[in-house]
DNA sequence: AATGAATGAGTTTTCATTCAT
DNA sequence: AATGAATGAAAACTCATTCAT
């Protein structure tokens, strides 16, 4: 059928294909992203992997020296890339409803994408195969940027902007509904998950907008 | 020498031990959930499973047909209890404030043990391979379980007793920040995790009573 | 041809054997050294080792940890063994001439089995990979035997048994030349190398008989 | 910053050099020695042997079609010089001490060097790898040598310049000593074995001399 | 002549599972 | 019920070799 000049052709195998390290380093690092989102770090072979680029198995080690280091390099360049933005609001000319739907634009429509649930469910699954990773990503990544934040929300409730309370002042939170969103769809996949998100979303705006409002959010 | 009752006994290996089968399944389970919820289903080896029981690895095909029956049968086990109660107070009496106090107690206390944050990692990453699972739980537990706690909501909402919003009306979300805690415990590890948890925990009840009061947390 | 009674049977494979570990483990330590000794350590494939025995790869890991593990356990056993005996005569009743045959017999006889000569050529071609073991061994075998035998020969020469010079007082050299007819017999292989073997045998003993003899094996 | 003659120099890899073929295939077999000396053949890679020359592993495949080749071309450069002289005195000017005095530095000093032990090693593990070039090798290099030595050394004895006794009649063994001390080079390495080499030097010498001796190295 | 990406066959080792006891 | 030797399949990784540049 594929090749119809030789009735009993071998496997016809391809050409062989040599492309810039850059290039195929990219495309290994998408492949093995893939199959440990879907199999786990353990249950992914490099076989797997090869497949998901079309290379031969012995060529992924022209690339990476192990299984571990292609690990390693996905998560670095997955994760070094700041996870999230630092636009609350510097200006006061934005209403806070401008502000919330950035923010939960950036929240669902920016992280739900497979790529992104596929590294989340991985540092989940395999953060205890490499804690220090772990530990200096949130040290290097998450903890300046929570801080860069933090120092935003604080001047605006110093303002007077927006209210003094328990989210305000553990800024994380606000974003704590689009996580259990995500949640949801790596458990439950299909429609189900979908629908289940856009309600998240909305009742997340519902939520926000009365706890940054400035009299309603208040302590008492 | 070691033992005097046995004259040259060889290297004094360990007693056969029968146990009843029941016994003998749930150490099994035990040990298998402590193993996949730290290297994962592909992770764990049938050996570090039977080591952790105490048993060899044929024994454990005594009692469970493969490695995939023991995951089954462990989520089974773990999942098919109510994962949280149905409490909120179908009687007035209670304060708003003791009614958050007992839910995140619940929340928190019994929910960030190893054995559920083990069950939970699990759950995450493994979920792609049991998908049938996974629906059939939610349709079993989750879902009759929210239905039932709506309801209740729902009647304090239309009773007056609480406020009608993003929140009572998408109820999952009241444990949204206890998530996040958990997320952390998982990823981090650690008093550093801990201490994220013990501020979230303080935070999320700074924010339910405001979403829950009758005054604040209304629509506009 | 070889089983004619089922025309496309499969490899007919034999019933699982079970043998008492101590019977494998010399199997499998005869086979190695008979591969290891043909084709060297790196040479040798644990598939090779494994069909010699009759016994999966698998099979092997049951008994060894590891090939390293294997090597060495063939070592200690082979190498361990005293390597030549202590008998030069500590009485006068036996002629030089019995005593010269006697040593002859065990170097040449007694040491030019394939196995021993297996042995030699794995010290030869593997002893840098092992430098440890060699030197414990040098130590904890060679050395003692060479110091027992010195006293007795060193005796010898002071009761005007034996002349001194400098075979007497390096007795290890007595057996140079059963040491060259060995390295025939590796090198070349054949019955040209038995016959070199012989005629170095017959040399040798003309040489000891000299070396040894009171009168003309004195110095000037 | 490194190199400031190249403004953005990549991993600054070294240039590629081109040589004269002879002067390469000089250098491979050169490395190839010293790694098939120290690992043997099956444990060296081509990887291993072109680190050994500064080229890529795919440049060897210029000079030689296969490891094989390389091996064999090994040995036959190395093994094909006439392993040992033949100055045993055609003239009667010398003296017995100065010619065994000449000897032993070829057996020794020249023999003993690095080179020498890593073709010898080789030769020992590897013998068993091309049966046929070893045949041929002796039949076209060592069986010569060994003629017309003979012939010197018959030649001195039917003068009655040197006795008439195993040694003068297999006079290979005359180096037996020797070997042996190359057998200690090889296996223990390090002082120990030098010294040892050194006091078998001494030894040897004196039982030459013994040997070689009108009057006492006569049968009787 | 020289390279580095690519490969098929092979390496050692592990694993889930079976079987005889 | 329990074991430990045994197994086929597959894992990660290596290697001699090829090919396009």
């Amino acid at each position: 059928m594929t090749d119809p000049s030789s009735p009993a052709a071998p496997p016809a195998r391809r050409k062989r294909v040599r492309l810039a390290p850059e290039v195929r380093r990219h495309q290994i690092l998408d492949a093995a992203l893939d199959a440990f989102g879907e199999f786990g770090f353990a249950g992914t072979s490099m076989h797997r992997i090869a497949r998901g680029v079309g290379l031969s198995k012995a060529g992924l080690y022209a690339h990476f020296a192990s299984k571990d280091e292609i690990f390693e390099a996905l998560l670095t360049d997955h994760m070094l890339a700041p996870p999230l933005d630092v636009a609350w609001a510097s200006d006061e000319d934005q209403s806070i409803e401008a502000l919330v739907d950035g923010f939960l634009d950036r929240c669902y429509t920016d992280r739900h994408t497979p790529r992104v649930l596929a590294t989340f469910r991985l540092l989940i699954a395999e953060s205890g195969r490499v804690p220090d990773f772990v530990r200096r990503w949130h040290a290097t990544v998450i903890a300046p940027h929570k801080a860069a934040r933090d120092a935003v929300i604080h001047q605006a409730v110093a303002a007077g902007r927006l209210p003094r309370n328990g989210l305000t002042e553990n800024f994380d939170l606000a974003m704590a509904p689009a996580l259990m969103a995500m949640m949801s769809l790596l458990v439950l996949t299909g429609p189900q998950a979908e629908a289940q998100a856009a309600a998240f979303r909305a009742a997340h705006r519902e939520i926000l907008l009365i706890l940054l409002d400035k009299e309603r959010g208040c302590r008492r």
